[in-house]
RNA sequence: GGGUGAUUAGCUCAGCUGGUUAGAGCAUCACAUUGACAUUGUGAAGGUCACUGGUUCGAGUCCAGUAUCACCCACCA
């Protein structure tokens, strides 16, 4: 393409689908493809992450293009770096938030509910539902730019993950880590299932808190409903107030529905500075009282039925929901006199289902769980799941990032209860547990002969989910894909579903493959509006990444979410911050018109090899080898934030602002040409359109996609000699012309005017060399080369290099003299800290060697600075 | 109640194991504009690094305490 058919601005709209088609068409994301085609050895070491698989029936949040964004970046630059590198896509069915969510849709639309439905045809509604859903979410990753090898897509649900889900619930049902037995579980009377701790949200309510007379004491109670069966009083055993009563003892007393006996219990559980200090109990709804109740042997009474209503135990209330009932009960309860006091505002929270919103009713109930404290024989030693998750982060084989959140971890295993596995909804893996009479039988498969009835409950999605990183790859199957990718490298991910998930990884691979499933982990923050808040419906501040890449483009949108975020740090994204990266995209692409425009008005070809002729030349191969060192090693560390910004100030303040100039007056295009495909090479993970689009642009047509190209390769030795030696007197010419920049902005002189220069000393020579750099890029009219100077200049020194610019007639001399002055002394101060730092004997000793070199460079270029201003003063006068 | 983190320019944030006169982007102001780029360029202004102590030759960086904010966990009979 010829520079001037290059448009002036670039526009994502233009590149975008066809680019990512390209790249899907070449196969290259799919790491065999890139052996077969020879783009990466058959002996590379393999480099995998799995994507954390979004939810079927979800879209695309700025989150997810986050995560996204990031793992493209370390995946595109792993490939380039020639490692076998999978990044294995796939999506993930969400049980209940699928479900409900199509359940709601139902019901809006046909007034029906699943039972009207029944279960075979709800599960045929959510599939379609979810396959629909499904191809939105991916076309939405798909337009981050995501290099996802879209051959090993899987589904938490589908027949392979569903295999691997049966082996694994078997193997822990035979080994008796998976039981079934009787808990008070979170019960969601709307959607009628379990959930898990970690899925319940608390929602701070006022409600009236009532203090009823209960025989001799006072009890306080926010659910009075609960109240009919409760037999039991509880008080701490070293309660003063209550010395006379002894544990176990009866006491008849009036209660709603009659007389009935009630019996003491002493428990550390009661809080004497709570209320009176007494409490009745009801074991059935709460997990308190279960446990109490479980220690001392007491009875465990259901009071509130599945769908929330009021067992026959409530006599004449029997039936009535909680709600109408509350009020009932209360009346009936003060007409009896028994109503001591009642606080109208009483501020508490209550339980909801976070994926739901039904208010949590605790229930006992068979469940299904994951014994978690269960000791077991693994290599000889006893252990147990939560040993099995702490060792794989104490002995570093998994590293968390950023590392606070080791101790998250541990505190959260700590606390770890018993993992509630079983859900009473329909859309998931059904368990694979089937029930004859009395018989029970566990298998993958269902067991031959007839009266079977399969557990009608489906699993917990994070118990699939736990699997993921090994079932993707093939698992239980000993597959090729399995071996090479597994364990994992990296798992990136958003911190807040780091119990949900990550924890739950590491238990289900430790267990059953008995390693890590990742070993590094690495946490971005969540993604916050301008006002850094968090993105909400009701807020309304949901930024869509789609409408953003529409507006600016993909890349720009991966630059704001990539650069200015560190793990585990919230970022705040909003469409300024876009417009500054869209605005940089731009100046990439006309950097890359300018070299094009270039290439094809002058004789020279592009090249490989560049061939450094000037100062100029030397100079920028130095500081891009510099860059590009630096830039691999920060990704290396997963510091993207850094190693962005720093390709960034590379990009725009050295090349552009400076070669590129200096090529104006110049030219050496090998140069050129090379400095910018090296630089659409660095910046490629981090922006893979816009570079992929200017490398098409700018290469002849047997050139490779820039996807797979080679991650340059000189950046390895950056630890050791500089490819390319010299540069330092040109680095001097730019700190003089920089200088001289200052020296106008200080004079307040119109950059524009030309000046006339002297130039003393030894740095003559230099300056000749540069002499059309110095004149375009300083504005400088004439130099002249003299030991003498005319009476009034200015000093502009970098290094060695004097320049005098003459000032005649120019400024203000009394002014000037005055504000030079005061520089002076601030200069002389400095100096004095200096010397001060320098001749400590502490600081000679201790500090390391190259600090003190540094430092005496410091005093010395100072003094220097100094002396030129007092010489600079001089010449004012 | 327990825990974690944050506090650096008007705003958003970098600043990795202590060692330049503390940086960037945006916003502001001034100036420039035939140029690959007005999606631009050159500059300026703007900071007691929350506070108080401590360790150290040296602290934005390490330690202790205080304040404010945010989040996580537990949970109130």
């Amino acid at each position: 393409m010829n520079g001037q058919e290059i448009p002036k601005a670039y526009d994502a709209k233009d590149w975008e689908d066809k680019l990512y088609h390209a790249w899907e068409e070449s196969g290259f994301f799919n790491p065999d493809k890139c052996i077969e085609a020879g783009v990466t050895k058959v002996d590379a070491v393999p480099f995998s992450i799995v994507l954390p698989p979004p939810n079927v029936t979800g879209t695309l949040h700025t989150g997810s293009a986050c995560m996204l964004a990031i793992e493209d970046l370390i995946v595109r630059f792993k490939r380039m770096q020639g490692y076998r590198t999978l990044w294995l896509p796939g999506t993930d069915h969400a049980a209940i938030a699928t479900q409900s969510k199509v359940e709601k849709i139902i019901f809006e639309e046909e007034g029906k509910t699943r039972h009207d439905l029944g279960r075979e045809e709800l599960l045929k509604r959510v599939e379609t539902f979810a396959k629909a859903s499904h191809d939105t979410i991916i076309h939405q990753t798909k337009k981050i730019g995501s290099s996802l090898d879209w051959s090993r897509e899987a589904y938490t649900l589908d027949e392979k993950r569903n295999f691997a889900v049966r082996t694994a619930f078997k193997k822990m049902f035979d080994e008796a880590i998976i039981y079934r037995g009787e808990r008070i579980v979170n019960w969601d009377p709307e959607m009628q299932t379990t959930v898990s701790d970690d899925e319940i949200d608390y929602v701070e309510k006022n409600s009236p808190f009532y203090y009823f007379q209960y025989g001799p004491f006072v009890i306080g109670t926010v659910r009075p409903e609960t109240k009919f069966g409760d037999k039991y009083v509880v008080m701490h055993p070293d309660d003063e107030r209550y010395k006379e009563y002894q544990h176990g003892q009866k006491i008849d007393l009036e209660w709603i529905n009659g007389p009935i006996t009630a019996t003491i219990i002493k428990d550390t559980a009661g809080d004497m500075t709570f209320g009176s200090g007494v409490m009745t109990i009801t074991p059935a709804h709460s997990r308190i009282d279960f446990e109490i109740a479980k220690r001392h042997g007491l009875d465990i009474e259901q009071i509130i039925d599945d769908q929330g209503k009021l067992l026959p135990i409530a006599k004449e209330f029997a039936g009535q929901g909680i709600k109408e009932a509350r009020k009932k009960i209360v009346e009936k309860l003060k007409t009896k006199g028994l109503v001591v006091k009642v606080d109208e505002q009483y501020a508490h929270n209550i339980a909801t289902n976070s994926r739901g919103g039904g208010v949590i009713e605790p229930q006992v109930k068979k469940q299904w769980w994951i014994n978690v404290n269960k000791e077991f024989e693994r290599a000889g030693k006893t252990v147990t799941l939560k040993s099995l998750m702490q060792d794989a982060v104490r002995s570093g084989k998994i590293k968390i990032l950023p590392e606070r959140f080791e101790k998250v971890y541990f505190h959260w295993i700590d606390n770890l209860r018993d993992w509630c596995i079983s859900r009473q909804i329909w859309y998931g893996h059904r368990i694979p547990v089937w029930y004859k009479n009395e018989e029970i039988y566990c298998g993958i498969e269902a067991p031959e002969g007839d009266d079977w009835q399969q557990d009608p409950d489906t699993l917990d999605t994070w118990f699939s989910s736990g699997l993921w990183t090994f079932s993707t790859l093939g698992w239980p199957e000993h597959t090729e894909d399995l071996k090479t990718y597994h364990p994992t490298a990296l798992l990136e991910t958003g911190y807040d579903i780091l119990f949900f998930w990550i924890a739950r990884m590491i238990l289900m691979t430790t267990y059953l493959l008995d390693t890590v499933p990742f070993k590094t982990v690495y946490l971005h923050g969540l993604v916050r509006d301008e006002q850094g808040h968090k993105m909400s419906k009701s807020l309304d501040n949901i930024i869509d990444p789609l409408d953003m890449i529409a507006d600016y483009g993909a890349d720009a949108l991966r630059l704001a979410l990539v650069i200015g975020s560190s793990p585990g740090n919230d970022v705040r994204v909003g469409d300024e911050k876009i417009i500054s990266f869209r605005n940089f995209t731009n100046k990439l692409w006309n950097i890359g018109r300018y070299v094009q425009t270039q290439l094809t008005t002058s004789d020279s070809q592009p090249t490989i090899v560049p061939i450094p002729k000037s100062d100029a030349d030397h100079w920028i191969l130095k500081r891009l080898q510099d860059t590009a060192g630096e830039v691999t090693r920060l990704i290396e560390n997963y510091q993207l934030s850094l190693a962005g910004e720093k390709l960034r100030d590379f990009t725009w303040t050295e090349f552009a602002d400076w070669y590129v100039e200096i090529h104006k007056v110049e030219k050496n295009d090998t140069v050129l040409c090379f400095v910018f495909e090296t630089l659409l090479k660095l910046w490629h993970p981090f922006m893979p359109y816009v570079t992929e689009a200017l490398w098409g642009i700018s290469g002849n047509n047997t050139k490779n996609l820039l996807m797979v190209e080679q991650w340059p390769s000189f950046a390895k030795a950056s630890e050791g000699k500089p490819a390319v030696d010299g540069a330092s007197s040109f680095q001097l010419v730019i700190g003089l012309i920089q200088e001289i920049r200052a020296i106008k902005a200080f004079y307040q002189i119109d950059p524009a005017t030309k000046l006339s220069i002297t130039v003393r000393g030894e740095s003559q020579q230099s300056i000749q060399k540069n002499e059309a750099i110095f004149k375009r890029l300083a504005r400088i009219n004439e130099i002249h080369f003299s030991e003498t100077l005319p009476p009034h200049t200015a000093l502009a020194q970098c290094g060695s290099l004097q320049t005098f610019i003459e000032l005649e007639g120019v400024i203000d001399f009394d002014a000037e003299t005055k504000r030079l002055e005061n520089e002076k002394s601030e200069k002389a101060k400095y100096i004095a800290t200096l010397e001060t730092k320098l001749s400590n004997k502490n600081f000679i000793e201790r500090a390391k060697p190259d600090v003190v070199v540094a430092e005496r460079l410091k005093l010395e270029e100072a003094r220097k600075q100094l002396a030129d201003f007092e010489h600079h003063l001089a010449s004012l006068v």
